[in-house]
DNA sequence: CCCGACTATTGGCAAAGTGTCAATAGAGCG
DNA sequence: CGCTCTATTGACACTTTGCCAATAGTCGGG
């Protein structure tokens, strides 16, 4: 992998530093579980010093922390004008664009979505929540909507849905792209309109 | 806690001592994230040497697992016989039903479903994914549906969305407990009714 | 062009945690 | 009463983490 003898050392401005370690770092979490990658390990993918993560990040839990947030945040640019459509199409063109993206950046984005940790891993949870939420802010924007704090709650609850389906879709192959799209649309439209009783 | 000199040494079988220990170390987990628990902590609260834990369940992990495994699980019992109702009724009782349990079992029930882990810890995400197979055949027999593979993986999908809507609901109070209930049953009705265009 | 200050980076240290294994000691049976 | 079986223990070896003083790039002033 990386050349045995590395490279002299080399000094970074400390922003570059972050984030070339935060890049170098990223595969090792897509593809391995938290606790099986080691310091010395993320440390060698960056080419640094064992020591240098701690000091950018304090601790490893806090690096990943990092690199998941990164990873999670639903990519904002290149949403579509839908400003001429009615409310049902604006819905649907939305979804269209989540599924695409899940497709393409998909990989990661899908697989993080899965979920959140559970239990105690309240400081993994907190990065989840935060990233639906901001999910929920663009998928009303997009559609149109205002943002509302009990219509952002409703959202950000579809947000695990979409996950959810996607996984089913992309993963297992158990619902095909057309499925998804209807299903998600219906649902989305559904608690984005539904009045209360 | 657990006072110092704990009392002699105690033999159980095998079978009796792994749930002991299992039941013992469940709080612990309930409160602190995984990686905040050490072995020690463990054989503490369940009052065994630490070795004890790795004859019975392998490593820390494992244990970990099989505690989630038994926290996930939807209960099964009581559910009410809805025969006789048309469909729609059928799955309100269901989500109602749903909710109750959420309400009761749920602290332990509501935080675990926020989800599995992400990225590489398969091992936590498959016995997520387990528990919302089974969640799944128990809401598809609850409202006498079919257990079929393509009904199964969509009810499968909106077993996220029960989960984020009663945290909604349960932890944030974004939504009234009707809302929600309102908004499950007609999304569980889509996914298990709408056809394939 | 060289020197000195600033600080990014390193390498080794000490504490903590995990898994393994041979030794210990309950419990039932002849 | 002693023997065997095996649940349980305690200590050992290894890995990992976070910390800190020492090192060495880089830039600005003389």
């Amino acid at each position: 992998m990386t050349p045995p003898t590395t490279a002299a050392r080399s000094r970074l401005e400390p922003e570059t530093r972050r984030r070339q370690i935060i890049e170098a770092v990223r595969p090792l979490y897509l593809a391995r579980p938290y606790n099986d990658v080691s310091t010395a390990e993320l440390a060698a993918a960056a080419g640094v010093a064992r020591g240098l993560i701690n000091h950018y990040f304090g601790s490893k839990r806090d690096l990943f922390l990092e690199v998941m947030r990164s990873s999670i945040r639903m990519p904002a640019e290149e949403l579509p004008d839908l400003s001429d459509l009615p409310l049902p199409e604006r819905v649907r063109r939305t979804m269209d664009w989540i599924l695409t993206a899940a497709e393409t950046y998909g990989p990661s984005w899908v697989s993080v979505s899965g979920a959140a940790n559970l239990h105690g891993d309240s400081d993994l949870q907190l990065v989840v929540d935060e990233a639906d939420d901001h999910a929920a802010r663009l998928t009303l924007d997009a559609i149109g909507l205002p943002d509302d704090p009990r219509l952002r709650a409703r959202l950000r609850a579809t947000a695990a849905l979409v996950k959810s389906v996607c996984r089913e879709w992309l993963q297992r192959g158990t619902l095909t792209r057309d499925e998804a799209l209807d299903l998600l649309t219906d649902t989305v439209l559904l608690f984005a309109t539904k009045e209360t009783s």
